[in-house]
DNA sequence: CTGAAAGCGCTTACAG
DNA sequence: CTGAAAGCGCTTACAG
């Protein structure tokens, strides 16, 4: 009869099934106590009216969103770009949708009100990815009453989940001495604007520390501080290798761009790679294989898969949220592992 | 009195103020008919109890989720990221929250049912970006009932922005003519694959014509297919430029991360870039500068800005949903611009 | 196994 | 300018 007034709602199935709106629901939800006949037939029903249920209506009444919110400092760098996917792929296949808060271009300072406004009731969990937090950052984030596990980094005494920074960066170095280096230099330490992240501390700090383990020389002059990005670190790499005096015959990267920057840098200076200089990255960018750069390699779903998995735990447990018990361990490492190109080769005698 | 019972609501803050919920909610909202000092007072109140609207009843009750659904066939390529992240910061200072869709790894097929399911009373609009899409997804998206706009190609009558690629093809094209260079291959042409989309067929139809309208020789052997991967364009190059007989003194690409692959050839060949070989690419990534490559920037920011105003613009023009009004241009188009760096020359003779 | 009813937290005519 | 009340479309005890 009243073929078209709108997407169907659960009183129109209710009503074309003879039944009441709560056994639909039931029903549909393949909650038990529901007769297979009753189910079957409000199953044919609700299909033939095509109807599904309303996310919103079922999130006021359920108090549940069933959305995550996903917090990354800028979505275009490949790292957060294939953590996001990966992330919102995991989340997909449990019935999670991502609502993305990508803070790129953002004042660090409107962090704060973005975050409390914005997801305030409107998710039921957060992934944090790489994002170091002010204090008040923090509480804010606790503030909204919901799990929160962050990725790459710990925030607090959160769950979280990453690779093991230091334990690349020993990886990175322990394949250069292998080759019989012993003047190796470093690019990616921390600049002051990113100084509360974690990640280019302690990388830097384990590459050198595992140079020093081994008796190599540890020249400040070689640890150079950088923005990150691909052209920083060319433009380091060619200060470093023309700088005069001895140079270093292998350069550790805290990252695969810079390790590209590098790259290049040599090549400009017509020195050949991995002849006369080897590199070493960390991530396995999709691009590595173009500058066949050896590099330790991070399992970006691994870490998205295990990130989603912590959270919806802590979801299942929530009623108690606030009170995590820090016992368990809920500090997860992912494993890396050498991939070793073209970029590195045994030192010439 | 009753400190702490859970966040505040809308109850509370009419109450604490001596007002009806109704007032709150004007006040609140800034609409008209509310004496200055009832709506300071509600503020105020407001801001002491922290109040904030629960999204989910605010979009139960008005009908709107101010969330808009962004589809992406994969978030983890520069063109899509930062088309992600600028259309999100768009939507942001809109007060519209993102709610991504990232279709990589996901089976054509399922697609469907992923859509249809999961944006459902979900979104308040579509923009879907550089997704070619079957007749039986259109009508899914119709079947939405919400606007919709498309980034980098076109998707039926609907709305859209993107850059002029025939345009961006005969730029980069005409750069070479000019620096007169005759014999020009072309990577980036459509594989089938990818057969749905139209960017690959309109930046080689485009590039094609450009050569053929100044006399330039157009050599089928010389204009080839790939799945716009670096490493794919290198291999693809690596055959070229060793295929015996002729080499093109220039190469166009249909994208940046070609024209890497086809530098990293190049290089790998001992040919220099660019005494003995031009390459053009289009976009304008991040990594180009890198590269010193010359292209043609494409304006991610200004498409972002385009495609949310216009979804916006629907989005009010609401109620006469499906009846687009075809005649009003509804397909804009973002200039696109030459850079020149260092990997093109004039032909030496 | 099923239904009636309250409730989730807002917005929106409708009165006044 | 303000309030009482209905309504948005579900879920969830509570009875039966």
């Amino acid at each position: 009869m009243e073929e078209r007034s709108g997407p169907s709602t659960i009183v129109d199935v209710a009503r074309a099934a003879g039944v009441s709106v709560a056994t639909v629901s039931r029903a549909l939800r393949g909650l038990d106590r529901v007769s297979p006949d009753t189910r079957e037939k409000v199953r044919r029903v609700a299909d033939e009216l095509h109807y599904v249920a309303s996310p919103t209506a079922t999130s006021l009444a359920s108090g549940r969103t069933r959305i995550v919110g996903v917090i990354v400092p800028f979505v275009s760098r490949w790292y957060f770009a294939s953590m996001v996917s990966a992330i919102g792929k995991a989340l997909r296949e449990r019935d999670y949708q991502v609502l993305l808060f990508d803070l790129e271009q953002e004042v660090f300072g409107e962090r704060l009100t973005l975050t409390r406004t914005m997801l305030w009731k409107r998710v039921d969990g957060v992934i944090s990815i790489n994002i170091p937090m002010s204090p008040e950052e923090l509480e804010l984030l606790s503030g909204l009453h919901v799990p929160v596990v962050s990725v790459g980094h710990h925030l607090d005494d959160r769950s979280s989940v990453g690779i093991d920074d230091s334990a690349a960066a020993r990886t990175a170095v322990a394949h250069l001495l292998e080759l019989g280096h012993r003047d190796i230099g470093y690019i990616g330490a921390a600049i002051e604007s990113s100084a509360l992240n974690e990640t280019p501390r302690s990388r830097m700090a384990a590459a050198i520390a595992a140079m020093a383990a081994a008796g190599a020389p540890v020249r400040p002059e070689w640890v150079l501080s950088s923005d990150w990005t691909a052209e920083n670190a060319r433009d380091l790499a060619h200060r470093l290798l023309t700088a005069g005096g001895d140079r270093p015959t292998a350069i550790v990267c805290g990252s695969d761009e810079m390790a590209f920057g590098v790259h290049v840098a040599a090549q400009e200076l017509g020195m050949r790679v991995p002849v006369e200089l080897s590199i070493v990255g960390i991530d396995d960018h999709p691009l590595a294989g173009l500058f066949s750069l050896t590099t330790v390699r991070q399992d970006i779903r691994g870490q998205a898969d295990q990130a989603v998995t912590l959270l919806l735990d802590e979801l299942v447990t929530a009623g108690n949220v606030g009170s995590h018990s820090i016992d368990e361990d809920r500090r997860l490492t992912v494993a890396t592992e050498l991939v070793v190109r073209g970029s590195t080769a045994a030192i010439r005698r």
